[in-house]
RNA sequence: GCCGGAGUGGUGGAACUGGCAGACGCGCCGGACUCAAAAUCCGGUGGUGCUUGGCACUGUGCGGGUUCAAGCCCCGCCUCCGGCACCA
């Protein structure tokens, strides 16, 4: 017999997948098309756990929507501008494209030992030039709608990265990669203006259903949508102050306002009062506090009287206007109206300035008094001290205060959202150079479409000099004028890695294509992605970016979609001894040292087994010993009786369906519906747990001899189907197996394989006998009995009389097929 | 603080719409094969108690409730994880 070696099958089987084109794709419109993606890796230097089992999860869904007869593309790329790049440059003195191409080549290599059928004749490298000019076109054509702007903001920086980080990429004021604390920069940066779709990507969130619950809320949640009213106070000079509140039905309890310390109104309010001082001061401090500080400072509140006042437009009360370090200037209007009695952070403020407290919403059965109050009432209530509105619900309160502010044109109903434009400069050398050149007499000039791409120079050494290192580079930035044709200068920054990210999805399509941005016919022939699989961390990153960069392109022209991935599954961590696996703890697991001692199926399978997929996965050396175990019982069940089964023909729907022969079929026909359904419904560890039962049943009806042909048929059916369901998860060994069985290999991969719903039925039934919901004895009965049959057939056992104890039976409740609760208490 | 998700044996995890809790795997215990070991195969394995080849009680974070029946539904807590966080 032929021992099981992983290495040799799967060289072997790899080989001929390769010779035979096998996962090739080309635009079938007479197929169903089915586009599954997983998340493109970072070139870093390795493949690891976390990527093994994505593109795992991903390969098994793959092939089995292969086998039902879709036509699947699954393709591979390369995520490949980005700072570890540049960081082994200055590390190592490798160039980051060396570095990187060289990494490329090693995983690849990595991805194809692990056998995953990608259509590796779309690969993409996003640094590679064919990619980066289209995105460039990209930005020029977004600067032409306005989609691209530049301004002069503070800015998120890493000092440890030297560079700039959008919003999303700030994480508890560290930086997303390094971890290095974020300080705020006041910097002339290029915006996309996803803002523009705020309320689409917020609103459409409830239109995914196929995409997970959590990362739906997160977006939502990052996307901050909240409905409110812009009110505007007058000052006493007449000028107009305008706020955002989702509270009017508290405006009668306003005793001051408050301005962001950047609010433009700040410093001139003050100007003349004797607070001048002051709070210039105060405004100088709150400067030097970024985002970070501020973070710390939480709840500590701090503010400044202006000396002005503001006429409450409602009811005609004059209140002081001051400054306060808990404005925040880019939400709403940077200037707010203070409730103290009805909003925490107000109340904290007013106690600290000693303001006073209105209360304007009562709570039913309860006496609020401002004297004794400890904290604010922000729940529900009737209107007091409210004027006309005195007694009406405050939700009520709301709607009815609007209208009538809006009538006296005083105030208008707005909508307001959290979302800030996605700062995309990145002043790093390793991206796509900004297609835009600054001319002293044009001023900001894009590239003219001919002269893309603008290359990015790979013959320059790349040192860490805290700015880009292409703003060093004369042969780079020295450039004419495509205007005036005088001396100008290039743009040195190039665009963050999410850009590439944000639209790699619509180049598989169309991988050569290069006359265009993108081949529109191929592109809308896929789209959209009918299975997204990857890590949660990119749910509010690359999701969003990607949802918004989609709407772009859609409205070009170039994607006939608007939202880009169908169904979204989201994988869990691969952990190890309950800690995400890293360098520094210590616990990390080679893929590569996993595929050399057990292969590559073993290693798959183990990634799969161990837990569903969007749960964390908790890694055991244990796990994987259990699986290669399972794979070789599988391979001894074939090998070691070949020379018995190999000329038989086989069946699974034998004519003698009695005895050890129909419960091998009836387990048949259940696993493979079983497996069916898991797989469609990812519960892909339960879909092999149920073959291994398969497999666990057909060594029991091995126990006894098996000589005849129709025995030995249905024992080759059997056999062939754990083969077939076995195939999407662990490729090698099956198609190994099925060669040696010498059947056709195209049953193997080309097709599913379908049950029979009248064979994953048994005749007879088991009853579950329960007296008062308690479990006594079990029965079985032929299927579909008579109820009357099922209650006298219950009664009549023994435990169940020994139970009753002669009561009168109150009642007997019967689940056909399944149980019988006799109630008698 | 707000919004999500989760809590099941020694362990990873099953139980689709309320219907036999613990599938499958790991570990452990016992046995077979062996001079021995590994590998392999067979059997057992939630807890407690007892008159121990059987029977009873108990058991899905805690406390209530609905129901003939609750891991699953409802109410109130606890713990853990994730996201947002002075967003007016």
């Amino acid at each position: 017999m032929k021992q099981y070696e992983p290495h040799v099958v799967e060289e072997k089987r790899q080989a001929i997948w390769e010779k035979e084109g096998l996962f090739r794709v080309t635009e079938d419109t007479n197929k169903k098309k089915y586009y599954l993606l997983e998340m493109f890796p970072y070139p870093s230097g390795k493949i690891h756990m976390g990527h093994v089992r994505n593109y795992s999860i991903g390969d098994v869904i793959a092939r089995y929507k292969n086998m039902r007869g879709y036509n699947v593309l699954h393709p591979m790329g390369w995520d490949a501008f980005g700072m570890p790049a540049e960081n082994a440059a200055i590390e190592r003195g490798v160039h980051p494209a060396k570095w990187t191409y060289d990494n490329i080549d090693y995983m690849k290599k990595q991805l194809k030992r692990l056998g995953f059928g990608y259509d590796w004749s779309r690969e993409i490298a996003t640094c590679d030039v064919d990619y980066y000019r289209w995105e460039q076109w990209m930005f020029l054509k977004m600067y032409e709608k306005g989609f691209v702007y530049r301004k002069s903001a503070p800015v998120n920086y890493c000092v440890k990265c030297q560079t700039v980080l959008a919003n999303e990429q700030v994480v508890d004021g560290l930086c997303w990669r390094c971890n290095e604390a974020v300080i705020q920069k006041e910097l002339t940066q290029w915006f996309f203006a996803i803002t523009r779709y705020a309320d689409e990507l917020y609103e459409f969130c409830d239109r995914l259903p196929g995409w997970p619950e959590r990362v739906l809320n997160m977006q939502k949640n990052w996307i901050g949508k909240s409905y409110g009213v812009e009110v505007d106070f007058l000052l006493e000079n007449g000028e107009k102050l305008t706020i955002f509140t989702t509270r009017p039905d508290t405006l009668y309890g306003v005793t001051f306002m408050a301005l962001a310390p950047e609010h433009p109104l700040s410093l001139s309010l003050a100007e003349g009062t004797d607070y001048e001082v002051e709070v210039r001061a105060f405004i100088e401090k709150a400067k030097q506090q970024d985002r970070s500080f501020r973070a710390e400072l939480q709840g500590t509140k701090e503010g400044v009287f202006t000396g002005r006042y503001a006429i409450n437009p409602l009811n005609g009360t004059k209140v002081p206007i001051y400054i306060g370090n808990f404005v925040l200037m880019e939400y709403g209007t940077g200037a707010i109206m203070s409730v103290p009695a009805h909003d925490q952070r107000d109340f904290e403020f007013a106690k600290v300035y000693g303001l006073p407290i209105i209360i304007t919403i009562m709570p039913e059965g309860r006496n609020l008094d401002p004297n004794t109050m400890d904290c604010a009432y922000e729940g529900d209530g009737y209107l007091v001290n409210s004027g006309d509105f005195n007694g009406m619900n405050n939700r009520k309160a709301i709607s009815s205060i609007i209208d009538y502010l809006e009538q006296k044109g005083i105030g208008r109903s707005t909508v307001n959202f959290k979302l800030r434009d996605w700062g995309i400069s990145r002043q790093r050398y390793w991206g796509a150079p900004i297609p835009i050149i600054y001319c002293d007499n044009c001023g900001i000039v894009p590239v003219p479409y001919d002269q893309l791409p603008v290359v990015l120079p790979l013959n320059l050494e790349v040192k860490m000099v805290g700015r880009s290192p292409l703003s060093d580079y004369e042969e780079f930035y020295k450039v004419k004028c495509p205007i005036c044709h005088g001396d100008a200068k290039r743009e040195t920054d190039t665009m963050d890695t999410f850009v590439e990210s944000s639209w790699y999805f619509l180049k598989y399509a169309c991988p050569e294509y290069n006359v265009g941005p993108l081949d529109t016919k191929r592109v809308n022939y896929w789209m959209p992605v009918d299975q997204y699989i990857g890590g949660v961390e990119h749910a509010v990153l690359h999701l969003l970016y990607s949802r918004f960069f989609n709407r772009v392109l859609n409205e070009l022209g170039l994607v006939a979609v608007r939202e880009p991935f169908e169904n979204l599954l989201t994988q869990g961590m691969v952990i190890k001894d309950g800690a995400k696996m890293s360098k520094s703890k210590g616990n990390v697991v080679d893929p590569d040292y996993l595929i050399e001692k057990y292969g590559a199926d073993a290693t798959r399978l183990c990634c799969l087994f161990a837990a569903p997929p969007e749960k964390d996965l908790d890694w055991s050396d244990k796990g994987i010993e259990g699986c290669y175990r399972f794979l070789q019982r599988v391979w001894r069940l074939v090998a070691e009786r070949l020379d018995i089964i190999k000329g038989i023909k086989s069946t699974i729907i034998p004519k003698d369906n009695s005895g050890d022969m129909g419960l091998l079929t009836l387990r048949i026909h259940k696993t493979i519906k079983k497996v069916t359904e898991d797989i469609e419904r990812f519960h892909l560890n339960t879909a092999i747990a149920s073959i291994m039962e398969l497999v666990n049943v057909i060594y029991k009806y091995l126990e006894k001899p098996r000589n005849t042909d129709e025995e030995l048929s249905l024992l080759k059916g059997s056999i062939e189907t754990v083969l077939r369901l076995l195939f999407p998860f662990v490729p090698h060994i099956t198609e190994e197996l099925w060669e040696m069985l010498g059947a056709d290999m195209q049953l193997l991969r080309g097709a599913w394989i379908e049950y029979r719903q009248e064979y994953t039925i048994k005749d007879m039934v088991t009853i579950a006998v329960q007296v008062n919901g308690k479990l006594r004895d079990t029965f079985e009965i032929e299927r579909d009995a008579k109820q009357e049959a099922i209650r006298e057939a219950a009664l009549a056992l023994e435990k169940v009389k020994r139970h009753i104890e002669g009561r009168p039976v109150k009642k007997v409740v019967i689940v056909p097929n399944k149980l019988v609760n006799i109630v008698c208490p």
